[in-house]
DNA sequence: CCAGAATTGAGGTACGCACCTCAGAAAATC
DNA sequence: GATTTTCTGAGGTGCGTACCTCAATTCTGG
């Protein structure tokens, strides 16, 4: 009738409780007849080890550490926001969260800010780094002193990480491509810009975007990739350019960081015809250009979810549970105007 | 350093254990001045209850029934799926769901099943039923017995309910309307499907499609709603009809249930030139029609989160606490062929 | 069969909190 | 100032589990 107890399953398997505690916990010194024993009792009463008891009596703490860029970046800030958020929760749920903050483009700062995390105080970690080869050295360090890592919203799928939480870059590409091409009936050229291709996630979702346009819009025509290499000025110029280059610009895909600055570029530079503007991340900028209808679409992930699912999975992986696959599953979002949260 | 415990907090304020427990627990016989100090004391030292203990020490169980309609309805089904699967970490978490299924159509056999629950077995009710008088009362008299109540997919606005967890059905329907609109550049006819217009949610999201239609699409042209009332021979019937009285029929929006009847009518009329299909909930049945081309997009909610949702907001109105509204705010998902989770 | 090793049992303490009792202190009332 | 009423303190118990110790029992191999 009633939950059953540990008690209950010593009962049962005719056991004693010391037994079933070296069963569930897995200590050595039972012989696997016994062990065998206490299993049965397990499934025939259906007992589940209550969670708020385990860890109030093993006085457990989960300590992570989220390793994030520092910088001015709309969608870091959303990130730091969801996870400042997430954190009262978390306390009474004896969560410990600290959040490091890496420089965005040397690599070598990066390697050094994750070896200065002490491991004896952390039971996992998060990262959100560009992948170099040094990151992935630094987090298989992370990995082979015990810790559980994942990778957040960008992967390293070269490393020893536990887990990738995020959205398949591609995948996202391709979608940007479907709806530039449902959107835009008629031919034309699309231009698509980013700050840099040398970041993995703008290189795939460019590779997903073409993709999707030679197999099903070859009435479009996409140009070669603008990049910016963060300097908001270059990039105006080089929009400005291209706009002007391009007799019937139907469609301008924004594959990552700068969207400000493309807008911005696109208000001064005054295109005929208004393009349809796909951009990658949500950001505070995109929902309001959304709006106003500059844009037509962002391609986004939900920042909530995202640091809820690293959380929930660094947890699992720290206490050695199977993960459930289907709930961190992180969704393509697509927001329009009128599907904005 | 460490979390305070209540101890810390009997020392901070000066004053004992019992006292700091009086006060915590909201229990009487404690001098306003006497209160202060306490929680000047929780201030100073960022006390927070450990939920884990204090639900361990008070027995605490969460009882939530989940009233959900009978019948084969991929949506259910699907909703059906995600609370079993949500299931098994919740035993461990001291949550009892229950899930009580009532017919679809009869309301006071709906209120029979409602009046039937013992509010003393239980803590919380999510509900998914459509919106009658009878079934207003039913909620208002579980409200009355001291649950907490939601609704969950299908808000019932003029009852007591504490919450909805759900979609803003008119901004779907606009959703679908832009979509509708975007995805179809040249002029032509749009016919819409729904089981029963009587049903609120498809009422509204027929508001907001040809809102959205009207205000910026006029070179399309919505015909009145095509109603199926449950019955797939009809429903095949009336669409082949309409198909063929459209002779530039270019979209085709499913408004509620029966997308498989819908599709199946389709392949078998064989319009020509491909309408443009958006439907809403993405069920089997419709995530294998956008993978074919016979759907473009689907306009749906996450059901995991839904029922994630769900529990939260049930436990977390149990506990009398605050609600964070964003993190339970569901999004109006757009589903294409790419983006299929 | 016996020594040594491996396995098991009995019991305890602790975790942080809820809830209870009862005595004693402080405040309010007359 | 005495008496009632209202507060407060000290202490205990239990929730279900983890983890520990020590003794008792069972199993091995020779």
């Amino acid at each position: 009738m009633n939950k059953p107890t540990v008690h209950d399953i010593a009962k049962e398997a005719g056991v004693s409780l010391a037994t079933v505690d070296r069963v569930l916990n897995a200590r050595p010194g039972v012989r696997d007849k016994t062990i065998a024993k206490v299993q049965a009792a397990v499934d025939r009463l259906g007992y589940v080890r209550d969670t708020s008891a385990a860890n109030l009596a093993r006085q457990r703490q989960y300590r992570f550490a989220f390793v994030l860029p520092e910088g001015p970046s709309q969608f870091v800030d959303t990130l730091r926001a969801a996870l400042a958020e997430a954190s009262s929760p978390l306390v009474a749920d004896r969560l410990l969260v600290t959040i490091v903050t890496i420089p965005s483009h040397d690599p070598h700062a990066i390697v050094r800010r994750l070896r200065s995390l002490n491991p004896a105080r952390l039971d996992g970690v998060a990262i959100l780094a560009p992948e170099t080869p040094q990151v992935r050295d630094a987090v298989d360090r992370l990995k082979e002193a015990g810790l559980a890592v994942v990778a957040l919203a960008s992967d390293l799928p070269n490393s020893q990480r536990d887990y990738f939480i995020g959205i398949n870059s591609i995948a996202a590409g391709r979608t940007a491509g479907l709806l530039m091409g449902r959107f835009n009936a008629h031919q034309g050229q699309v231009i698509a810009v980013t700050n840099s291709l040398r970041s993995r996630d703008s290189l795939e979702r460019r590779l997903g975007f073409d993709a999707v346009l030679s197999e099903e819009f070859s009435h479009l025509e996409v140009r070669p990739t603008i990049e910016s290499y963060d300097d908001p000025q270059r990039m105006e110029a080089v929009i400005c350019d291209a706009v002007a280059r391009c007799p019937d610009l139907v469609g301008i895909y924004s594959m990552g960081v700068g969207n400000t600055q493309i807008l911005e570029a696109l208000r001064r530079s005054r295109v005929a015809g208004r393009p349809t503007v796909i951009a990658h991340e949500l950001t505070p900028a995109t929902g309001q250009a959304l709006r106003t209808g500059e844009v037509a679409a962002v391609i986004t992930q939900n920042v909530g979810h995202l640091v809820r699912s690293a959380l929930r999975v660094l947890r699992t992986l720290s206490d050695r549970m199977p993960i459930f696959e289907a709930q961190e599953r992180i969704r393509i979002e697509i927001v329009l105007r009128e599907n904005l949260p």
